[in-house]
DNA sequence: TATGAATGAGGATTCATTCAT
DNA sequence: GATGAATGAATCCTCATTCAT
């Protein structure tokens, strides 16, 4: 029997489709679950969406429970990942790094599908409080624990007043989960739905908060002003 | 049946009961569907925490989706009425005013069960838009413009730098919103979840967001070192 | 609005309907298990058979297995109270005791849906330990020890021979049991599957045993000759 | 890949496992069957049993139904096969050859894997009506026949009473089905379900009901006091 | 042949909604 | 009005069976 030519003589197609099916139907189903939240979405809509039958989704994962923290396990990695290695061994002014961080966020996880997590979590917490715990030790708390440093740092140099770093620090991440939750929540909304632009929004946080953290007369390199 | 003696001449007990009926639903309602979310509350749970059977709750709402909508629609007067009212006849500096507003909100709104209505619009906005339109049009343009104008009095009095006056206001509301949905998602959950001190947020989100806000050199009326 | 002539004025029909589906559902459901098996019997065909649709079953009994272990205490009440109630205070001969107490069996259990309980054990005990258990407890180590006493009456006095009053039990009730998982396993059997007269067997088997039984020279009372 | 050498000249390992596959299968299914029942029984797992894969098991049979006629039919032979095998030629009073037929059925069959075929038989035959008639057929009628012979030998020589040939032969057969099917459907129950001891039943059900059969004043040859 | 990924019909269970009382 | 028994559509999940490799 005649072969086609190159089919990649070590995995063939089958073995192909059944590595890439995991990220497929996590794909899938972060996209339903935040579009229609985890209740509302049937776990066939997810296989559908993935291209398989409902069948097959039970082959990789054992409930919608489970697919719903695979989910959440999987895009976990990517959040981490990036404020921590964003953060590490940078120089400068404080201000300049959570200016950075705060951009940064915005564009690689709160503007990405898994921004949309929060908005699961949230909805979902009370009734999945398993989930929740999880999502707090390793999302939240280490995220917190990111900023609340770096406040700390800014405040022990001098360069920023003398403020409550956890307070300080809850205050600095609330619009971006906001950001994260309006856009998911009534992102492509048909209607009028404010379309709040992001990136203006970011800047001007950062230029009013970092203005109220720093100590009086030191100016601000990054210039707001072009937002 | 011996009925206890003289319940108010006018009103019947009966009969208050039964105006009280909707009332009794759309409160209990307001909580389970905060709460638990709503496609994860049953309608006959609503009815049982209203005190009547489930047949009941069908003779004042003709559905589910529709007893949510009620809840909404409800509760938006009560929002809404909050904000106009402090900020109308109000003299003396904006970031004064806007002090207020803030611990007012939280205290009069973000606090109670009526607070818990944005985690419910977030949850199922893409599954019911109507009610996403409709909350945007009722609650968060108008909410917005309060703010919005107030910031720009405070731009155009010159007590505030040149700030863009909607994105500033998105980044005021934020925290607050962020507040409340931390608080109605998260609540009395057992585990560690970070119990965020509302009052001190608030606190230190004036203090740093108002500084940031002020054109230089204006000393903050609001001593913020009490927090 | 006129009323029909004589409603019984004490229980509505709903209400009556009401208090009888519990004993419809036990009735249907045994049997479709004694029929198909407790697996192969849908539960929406349980539901059919009573009347009733698939939900109102689920109304009564909160799962199929509840409604296995209520079709078995509901019967198990029945079988026991035969037993013992003829037992009591027999005086005479205890051939003659235990003559009677096969024949009783077969016909006020054996013969009827009751019957087919053994079968439906028989075929989930091991997937249903709990039931097998609970079956053993109530039913069969009773059942054990009521003619089992009886037995070692008779050893005891000279009537039987000196055998193990275990075994003995076993031999006797087997034929029962063998008769009636016969019945209602191949009962309806639209082929020749030999059917077995029951009656005849039964009286066979008195007529042996009870005189492998007896010590010699004794006379048989019952004359099995007539079988 | 190394092979251990020479795994029996003519027939390579590969070989000898491929043509023992059917065997396997059958085996692996009546264990499987007999324990958890036909329909609680994944074909996977029969599959995982015999070593082979789900696919491979199709390869064999076309579907679970008509794997059960197969186990059903396989060993059909083996248990047929043994109890004409003992009667042919046997000289000597007709209650030996009985009791030795008893023993040796219980030992050949009724504790072997085969002696689970009731079970499923009487679990399945009203679902497969087809296998009950074959079973009766090929199982059934010729066993009865047997005995039946035996027994009116028996009566017709006058070692034994006038007794109903039919009869008695399944008062015999009882005790030995119900043996087998007790053992089988109760067999590894963790808690107390009461161990028969299957010899000393055996041995008594030969005592009493030999001695039921004989003719007056004729001793029994096998000592059943030894039991 | 053998495999195991994929399928989808089937079945248990839930719950919004209806309606006779 | 008020009740709660009854309904059956909807949904999760299982598993016998198929088929590309």
């Amino acid at each position: 029997m005649p072969m086609p030519a190159k089919p990649t003589p070590s995995t063939p197609v089958r073995q192909r489709r059944k590595e890439a099916r995991p990220q497929e139907l996590l794909d899938a189903a972060l996209a339903l679950f935040v579009e229609k939240g985890f209740a509302a979405t049937r776990s066939e809509e997810v296989a559908l969406r993935a291209g398989v039958s409902k069948g097959t989704l039970y082959l990789y994962y054992p409930s919608k429970e489970e697919l719903l923290k695979a989910v959440i396990r999987q895009n976990l990695s990517k959040i981490l990942a990036d404020g921590a290695g964003i953060a590490d061994g940078f120089e400068g002014p404080t201000s300049d790094l959570l200016a950075i961080l705060l951009r940064t966020w915005w564009e690689q996880v709160g503007e990405t599908p898994a921004g949309g997590i929060h908005k699961i979590i949230m909805a979902e917490a009370r009734n999945f409080p398993e989930i929740a715990e999880f999502y707090n030790q390793e999302v939240i708390v280490p995220a917190h624990d990111l900023i609340s440093k770096m406040v700390q740092r800014g405040v022990d140099s001098g360069e920023f007043r003398a403020v409550p770093a956890h307070e300080v620090t809850h205050v600095l991440i609330a619009p971006l989960i906001f950001l994260a939750l309006h856009k998911h929540a009534f992102g492509p909304c048909p209607v009028g739905m404010d379309e709040i632009d992001a990136g203006r929004m970011i800047e001007t946080q950062i230029d009013i908060m970092l203005r109220g953290l720093l100590a009086r007369d030191v100016p601000l390199r990054s210039d707001p002003s072009k937002a």
